[in-house]
DNA sequence: TCCAGCTATAGCTTATATCGATAGAAACAT
DNA sequence: ATGTTTCTATCGATATAAGCTATAGCTGGA
């Protein structure tokens, strides 16, 4: 068995076709029927079923093919480990952000990045906090930048910023004539939230738990986006919460409506996180340096109280 | 690079030395130092320190072999997920216990197993719950007996058994006239614990806090075996509860010390726990049969209440 | 029935893993 | 110092295996 071998078969497994897959790991269709048959030998097993049209997995070639994953990604964290070394600053790099932060965030400073650091291919998914953690965990992704503290044994956090929490209160709502919010005023059943898997959502939850200690009842109203809630909340279905960079983006007729809290305000800790085995630990860096100068000019709140982003 | 190099790395590391790594690998030491020098060359760097004697592993060296390990480990599990496929009972199973069940429980049925199995290599190791967490986890043991709930995302848990706490009550103690503990009894200052890291211990003080809120003040003394404990007890140090299979090893004339609980009487339950991966479930399904079977004519107790083995 | 699209096989070439023999370097013993 | 032992690197030869081109063989539409 060779890692060589094993690239074949993720590659035919891929793409299903023995032809492509030759074309795609740049060598002959032959050479890798062979070598796929030779492991196929070896282990005395099938891998592929070629009765069916397109070729199929057989049952033991599925398991076969997530331990060959396993192989093969370790095979390719051996460069990085050498990089790391070297303080080579380059090579791919998988970065992983939570919704609430990604549309806002990652304009600042992905041009920025990238012009810096050329070498560095950076690819960008939009995860949840418990996606992000399984995949920092396994090593599929590099780092990932989400709102801690996630208090995660295997992850390291690095502070980026905190970002306030900011009201939206529509016209003719109890709040309107306030001019800034305390955390008292605050009643989760009049407040429109992110549908169920964000963590800003359980962030605001955990402040009005922490604000009045009564049971949450009902969510009256729940979408996937800012935008969408602040629509809701226009047509007079309650208020809702911001985070303070998207309030930056937001259509200036209405900006009229957003009211801050009075200090310290609450606030989400948005951090960059990543595996304590630190690998590419010099791009994580650099990534770091660039996010905290481009935020340092967009964020100037000092005294803020962090809220939790975890349920419970 | 291939998985032979890493192969031969590790040896190298081992040993310190290529040529008894040559053994070891079965190659010649040419071949050896040829195919690391290889190696070296592509990943551009130098894993030995070759001036030192005997040789050492560079900073960076270090760490490729870490590395190494793994993806060396992770290729040799492709062979556990044919024979899992096949249904093979075979190959090695590294199999953990905890210290406190290691002596009673193991030779109950460590012959069985491998004369009914004798294809598959046992080797088992003593590790606290801990560290059986660990190496359960990244792949180091197929398998482990250990108190459980554990409650862990990554591990499976199949209990064996329950086995009730016992009281060993020294002659002249405040007890030792009751032919039935209860656990209102009991009073944490006044039992002998083993020492720290067990869970055993654990699970004695979580039974005391549960019986009267107050604080654990001091442990007057600590051992690591049951039968150092006994021979403090009989010194009228205090008195002790050991784990009902250890009851039955006790010497004969000391068994009018031992005082059951009432019913439900307090136990820790014991389980074969492993990977979610599931990797080698035949060995385990076997193991866990064999295990069962013999405790089955050992244990009787049916009304018990499972003590919670870990700490908080 | 023919053709298109695949995969497998054959025969050959090239690359490389391994070997035995030996050189070279370092540590050790006398 | 000097010979001896111990260890790693280098050399040249060889067997193994990976790769290529050409083509056979299979299967499912037109």
């Amino acid at each position: 068995m060779t890692i060589t071998q094993l690239k074949y078969v993720l590659a035919v497994a891929e793409h299903q076709n023995f032809t492509k897959a030759a074309e795609k790991t740049f060598v002959t269709q032959p050479t890798l029927s062979m070598q796929i048959q030779k492991l196929e030998d070896e282990l005395d097993i099938l891998i592929f079923d070629r009765s069916k049209k397109p070729i199929e997995l057989t049952e033991v070639g599925k398991k076969i093919v997530e331990q060959a994953r396993n192989i093969v990604n370790e095979s390719e964290r051996m460069q990085d480990v050498v990089d790391q070394e070297k303080g080579f600053i380059g090579g791919t790099f998988k970065l992983g952000i939570i919704p609430t932060i990604m549309p806002t965030l990652l304009p600042m400073f992905l041009k920025n990045f990238s012009n810096r650091y050329p070498k560095v291919q950076l690819k960008i998914e939009e995860l949840n906090t418990d996606e992000i953690i399984t995949k920092i965990s396994d090593g599929y992704l590099d780092a990932a930048i989400a709102a801690t503290p996630l208090k995660h044994d295997k992850i390291k956090e690095r502070v980026l910023y905190y970002e306030p929490f900011v009201g939206y209160i529509p016209e003719n709502h109890r709040l309107t004539s306030k001019e800034k919010l305390e955390v008292g005023d605050l009643d989760i059943d009049d407040i429109l939230l992110l549908e169920d898997g964000h963590c800003f959502r359980d962030g605001i939850i955990n402040l009005c738990k922490a604000s009045k200690h009564g049971g949450i009842d009902k969510f009256q109203l729940e979408s996937g986006s800012f935008e969408t809630l602040v629509k809701l909340s226009n047509e007079g279905l309650g208020m809702t919460l911001l985070p303070y960079l998207h309030t930056l983006d937001i259509n200036p007729s209405l900006t009229k409506n957003l009211r801050y809290f009075k200090n310290p305000s609450p606030a989400r800790e948005v951090s960059l996180i990543y595996s304590k085995s630190e690998l590419k630990l010099q791009t994580i860096n650099a990534l770091y340096d660039i996010i905290a100068g481009v935020i340092r000019g967009a964020i100037a709140f000092q005294d803020v109280k962090v809220i939790s982003p975890t349920k419970k």
